[in-house]
RNA sequence: GCGGGCGUGGUGAAAUUGGUAGACACGCUAGACUUAGGAUCUAGUGCUGCGAGGCUUGGGGGUUCGAGUCCCUCCGCCCGCACCA
């Protein structure tokens, strides 16, 4: 009886199916656990041999905590809107409905071919109307909220709609507009369009504008990734910036919380450093500086500080060339300049503006500004380091403190106010954050702290700044000008945005009800003005009730949600019932890539907490734990080419010729030789290559890169799986290294774990005399091997240490081998042990043994001490900690006594070479030192 | 530049609390069985030396009876952010 893998995996797979083995209820009296993969979206491409690595740890973890009594909820699903399909669409006219469904159809089928215990009765599609029903759902909720900073947490619009009608918004400062104030008699006459542009400034989900890359050519607008080099990365046609009305998150408000509960998360450090650089928050000051008379009338610049303390340092002052002000401020004379350098800086893209080397640039606006606490006048300058969309736009030049600002004092030659004495050179701006501030007026001798705190208060008293924290985060654009996304349940009215919840929309016309379907299209041209496709279709935008939203909403959307849509997936009169997602609770595990650092997580932390602040849910974190699994790299093979000839050169003797190197597919080589006929076949140029070979052999050359299409080292499971089964790569993904670390792929190495499962066959089963395994007592030293499994494979995934369960696994069944151990009290637990990471060949097993019902439902075996505990152990002895002799000990014995038998020994003496003892050290179960 | 991480045989790696460095595999070498081997099994395999032994965790220094592990310093690689006020 051979391990014949295929049978038996094609067989349980159907059995698995069949019977729906892996359903789970939301009714259990079990401990509940809850382990999520981050789904994927589904391109054209299919899975290569990286993608799986995570999916297999989560089902080891998720299978583990089932046999270990659990009630494991581990779902699956797809992330199907996206900008490819609707790309794809655009060049092949196919619906990204239907490619979206094909691609899907073939994840499916590679995954099921791994054998996860997914539920699949609980999959989710974002791209499926019951799916986006409850993400224009919860769009809307975002959309009646606000945030209330007294109570730190998001509110119903109801409430702050009351709040104006008596006091205005004396006690909620608006979000949107700082300097809007308003009292409740001002309120009550305000017209239904003033209100609801007031409430807008207060809405999480808001209206406001943006610049996006429009796209004249191609007449579209263009995500960030489609603009390269300042061109479109279709066509290279010229790009410029556009302001469009767009839909908003305001993320920024829920900032201070996304920081301070990371606290709580099981997330590794790097992960919640980039979330912090991401809301990158600073504490900082206000600053208002008003400008001289002549040229400003009313205007004043802020700006925004983190160094308060540095005040009385400053000599100029710096606009972002995209401020408003600087056309205002702007005199005669600086017009032309001004004109000139904003012109440059336009020409400017990002990329070069990251890449070039500091070169000092700016010019000045031919303004002053008078110095708040010293009334010192100060040019008004612009720059392009200075950006508009970080902190006010403007910033106080402070040369002796600050690096940047130092070298733009001395670029143009602005007199330098030293205020750090000594500390400050006169070459390198002081930026360290020690000593005292000097040449500062009531600042003198103050250190940082205390100054920045006496500086605060001075602005404060003269009212010309506040404390302020400034966060880096901006909020997040929520509109698309696409196709292929969530339609806005919204629509407009005399151009006012309503919710389609809303009376004005849902009493008379029965339009309210959701989801707002995406229309059938025929084609996926933008529409008018920048629009999106949906623009095109004028009888779907226009209806009885108003004018539908015609953006989209953008990929994040449906996935900073789906978490909770698995716990309750067919809810079809709420997103999840209160009674799945309150036994559910928070995602135990999560597993997927770094790439999702920000992004994703971000914003589904941002969701849960609103969801949770309206009493949707009882949680505000959405993912306890969170494990990162490294990339897979591929292995790329190269062959030799002499240059401008048909000679292909074997690695070896490449040097001897002058050669180029070519990639060649993986799938042609086996380790590093060359399948020469299947490479002439491979491309027609080959065909009638001459070969330079070495020993008879071709062999190539290789190089780690990343996986991918272009590279030919892509390798895809399903071939992995055909030839020695989902088993032996289920556990080879995992042998490869520690889960959170990058890794090459090598095809060669799961020969050897295909070995051990084959190894660990023959324990149970002959391939002549079939299965062999007998009723007779286990012996110690086979339990001890038994137990020290259990104990070290428990461990192992406690840690997710999943590549030294691999190797505990190959030295139980070397082990066992060597004993000749065919005992069913021994390999009955065996085989539930490496359930979770060789489901099949378990199953197998488990039923060979004559249980009924599946492996899945055993009960992982108790470890148990006394089986594995040793009475007296093997001490390495050291002579001044050189290892020189082995000798054994009782674990209970006394020093004295070892003290005797060690020096005693012949060995340790001679290694002593006759000189005093000066120490012996004695470490119980560990070693045993002589110091001389 | 700032923040985070990493550096161990020919390769992937192990060493969980400072206690025998290189477990477990791949590859390689030799052998057994075999019509055959890309099956299976046995032995060997960090470097060096005939040997006893010596050396060895990116380099240098330190703490310790004892350091891959802790501290300092330098070098190299990877990831994230980046004229961030």
């Amino acid at each position: 009886m051979e391990y014949d893998f295929r049978a038996i995996e094609a067989q349980w797979k159907k059995y698995w199916n069949d019977n729906k083995v892996y359903k789970v209820t939301n009714e259990s009296d079990k401990p509940k656990c809850y382990v999520l993969d981050m789904f994927p979206y589904p391109s054209g491409a299919g899975l290569h041999v990286g993608h799986p690595l995570g999916y297999i740890a989560s089902d080891i973890y998720a299978r583990y905590k089932r046999l270990s009594g659990y009630n494991v909820l581990h779902p699956m699903g797809f992330d199907a809107f996206g900008l490819p399909a609707e790309q794809y669409a655009l060049e092949t006219g196919q619906h990204p409905a239907v490619t979206t469904e094909k691609n899907i159809a073939r994840y499916r089928e590679q995954l099921d071919n791994i054998g996860f215990c997914y539920d699949w009765d609980r999959e989710v599609r974002t791209s499926e109307p019951k799916y986006y029903k409850w993400t224009q759902w919860i769009f809307l909720q975002l959309f009646h909220s606000w945030y209330n900073r007294k109570e730190n947490k998001a509110k119903p619009i109801s409430e702050l709609i009351g709040i104006f009608e008596t006091e205005g918004n004396i006690n909620h400062a608006c979000p949107g507009d700082e300097s809007l104030q308003f009292d409740a008699a001002a309120w009550k006459i305000y017209s239904e369009k003033e209100k609801r542009e007031c409430l807008m400034q207060y809405r999480i989900a808001y209206q406001g504008y943006a610049q996006v890359w429009w796209c004249e050519a191609l007449g579209t607008v263009l995500a960030n990734d489609e603009v390269v080099n300042g061109v479109s990365e279709r066509g290279s046609h010229p790009v410029e910036r556009k302001n469009m009305r767009q839909w908003f998150l305001r993320i920024t408000e829920f900032a201070e919380r996304l920081i301070d509960s990371l606290d709580k998360l099981e997330w590794s450090d790097a992960m919640k450093e980039m979330q912090k650089n991401w809301i990158g928050k600073s504490n900082g000051a206000e600053v208002r500086f008003s400008l001289t008379a002549e040229q400003s009338g009313e205007n004043s610049i802020t700006v925004f500080t983190t160094r308060p303390d540095t005040i009385f340092g400053v000599d100029f002052m710096v606009l972002a060339p995209e401020h408003e002000l600087v056309d205002a401020i702007t005199t005669a004379d600086q017009k032309q300049a001004i004109d000139e350098y904003k012109t440059y800086v336009k020409t400017r893209s990002e990329r070069e503006r990251m890449s070039e080397v500091k070169q000092v640039t700016g010019c000045f606006t031919g303004a002053y500004a008078i110095h708040p606490l010293t009334e010192k006048q100060v040019p008004v300058w612009i720059s392009e380091y200075v950006l508009a969309g970080y902190g006010t736009g403007a910033i106080m030049g402070v040369p002796s403190g600050d690096e940047r600002d130092h070298a733009f004092a001395k670029y143009f030659g602005i007199p330098i106010t030293n205020i750090f004495g000594d500390r400050y050179n006169g070459e390198e701006a002081y930026s360290a954050k020690a000593g005292t501030i000097e040449n500062s007026g009531f600042l003198n001798g103050m250190n940082i702290p205390d100054a920045t705190d006496a500086a605060i208060n001075a602005l404060v008293k003269a009212g010309v700044g506040k404390k302020k924290v400034n966060y880096k985060l901006r909020d997040a654009g929520f509109s698309r000008q696409r196709y292929w996304g969530e339609p806005f349940p919204v629509m407009y009215v005399d151009d006012i945005p309503y919710g389609n919840d809303e009376p004005i929309i849902h009493n008379d016309h029965k339009l309210g009800s959701l989801p707002v379907e995406l229309p059938y299209v025929e084609s996926y041209k933008p529409g008018p003005e920048g629009q999106g496709p949906l623009a095109n279709i004028a009888d779907w935008v226009t209806t009885e009730a108003g004018q539908r939203e015609t953006n989209t909403m953008p990929g994040y959307a449906g996935s900073s949600w789906y978490f909770l849509r698995y716990m309750d997936p067919g809810n079809e009169t709420e997103f999840a019932s209160r009674k799945a997602t309150d036994y559910w609770n928070q995602v135990d595990l999560y597993i997927g890539g770094t790439e999702h650092a920000v992004g994703h997580l971000l914003y589904s932390r941002m969701w849960t907490k609103a969801l949770h602040d309206l009493g949707h849910i009882g949680f505000d974190e959405p993912f306890k734990k969170l494990l990162n699994q490294g990339m897979i790299q591929g292995s790329s093979r190269f062959v030799y080419r002499e240059t401008g000839t048909k000679k292909i050169v074997s690695a070896g003797l490449r040097r001897q010729f002058e050669v180029d190197a070519v990639r060649v597919d993986v799938s042609i080589v086996d380790g590093l030789e060359l399948d020469i006929e299947a490479f002439k076949k491979w491309r027609p140029e080959y065909a009638d290559s001459e070969f330079i070979l070495e020993d008879g052999k071709y062999i190539c050359g290789a190089e780690v890169e990343k996986m991918s299409k272009s590279k030919y080292n892509v390798v895809n499971p399903d071939d992995i799986v055909a030839q020695y089964g989902a088993d032996t790569f289920r556990m080879y993904e995992m042998f490869l290294g520690p889960i959170d670390v990058s890794k090459p792929w090598d095809t060669k190495g799961i020969e050897g774990v295909h070995r051990f499962l084959k190894k660990m066959w023959r324990l149970y089963a002959d391939d002549a005399k079939g299965w062999i395994v007998t009723d007779e007592k286990a012996t110690d030293a086979e339990l001890r091997i038994l137990h020290k499994t259990i104990k070290k494979i428990s461990e192992d995934i406690g840690r997710f240490s999943f590549n030294t369960s691999v190797s505990q696994f190959m030295i139980c069944v070397n082990e066992l081998s060597a004993l000749g151990c065919h005992k069913r009290e021994i390999l009955e637990p065996l085989a539930v042990v490496i359930c979770p990471f060789a489901p099949h060949i378990a199953e197998e097993l488990w039923q060979k043994f004559g249980n009924n019902g599946t492996v899945v439902a055993a009960s992982y075996p108790a470890y148990e001490e006394r089986y594995v505990a040793e009475n007296s152990k093997m001490y390495p002895v050291a002579v001044n900690g050189k290892t020189r002799a082995e000798m054994e000990f009782a674990l209970d014995a006394d020093q004295a006594a070892i003290e005797a038998a060690v020096l005693a020994d012949e060995n340790i003496v001679k290694w002593m070479e006759g000189k005093p003892l000066k120490k012996f050290i004695y470490v119980r179960g560990k070693m045993i030192n002589v110091v001389v």
